[in-house]
DNA sequence: ATATGTGCAAACTCTTTGCATGGAG
DNA sequence: CTCCATGCAAAGAGTTTGCACATAT
């Protein structure tokens, strides 16, 4: 059996995520845990995410024209607000209503994603 | 001025997405076309694309992990349904209600995308 | 002591670009 | 007969993998 083993990579990585609560980009998760773990490389940033997504800790986050993201695993259902002033993404709870009726005639619906655009609190 | 040139290629391109009229992956594109100019290239759907764009003939569009696909222009506002069986995506109109009210407090939205996801007509 | 994790560099995939040739105008 | 467009191959960007060394257990 696989023993996972607690290195100071990734705590730092964990800690990233846990400072941050929001889904994170490779680019930004190396830099955050960077400031902790300083030669800390960007392939034991995809390795260490990849098996916290396998650990169920992580869970990807695919958005629209940009690079995978991850978030900590666990959130009820939500959705991501894309700030395009600091390019950070944000959860939000809650779903529209009225998707069942947009679906075309014949085809099957099992899931939605909804992405809204905008400026964050802090870029207002 | 730039001269746009009406090229066999060009002309290919074109006719793949008239056929489709569904948005299109690059490997897409290539597929349609070679089948009416065997030995074009990848760089020449690229490139093409590219002025297509700027001409305003195709727009960009972006999903959720995976390559960004391109569709004619000047469609009306709609969003798209990627069939999990084949990975076509599909055009439907319409948008749901009460997106307003998921917005966080001090967050400003000025768009949105919305995806629905599972069994086109044609798999089912 | 042993096997997993890390850093580096090379490999890979997708997309873009340089260059010589081809073809539209 | 001019240039723009094309095909090929090389160059870039982002992600993954191989290998020798470091380190958690």
């Amino acid at each position: 059996m696989t023993m996972i083993r607690d290195t100071a990579q990734r705590r730092a990585i964990r800690k990233v995520f846990l400072d941050a609560d929001r889904p994170l980009s490779p680019e930004e998760i190396l830099t955050g845990a960077q400031r902790i773990v300083p030669n800390l490389g960007m392939a034991t940033v995809y390795r260490s995410v990849k098996s916290l997504v396998e650990e169920e800790w992580l869970v990807a986050v695919d958005m629209p024209g940009e690079s995978q993201r991850y978030e900590q695993a666990g959130k009820a259902h939500h959705h991501h607000f894309n700030c395009r002033t600091c390019g950070r993404v944000y959860d939000f709870d809650g779903c529209p209503t009225g998707m069942d009726e947009l679906v075309p005639p014949g085809f099957v619906m099992d899931d939605h994603e909804i992405y809204l655009y905008g400026t964050c609190a802090s870029c207002k």
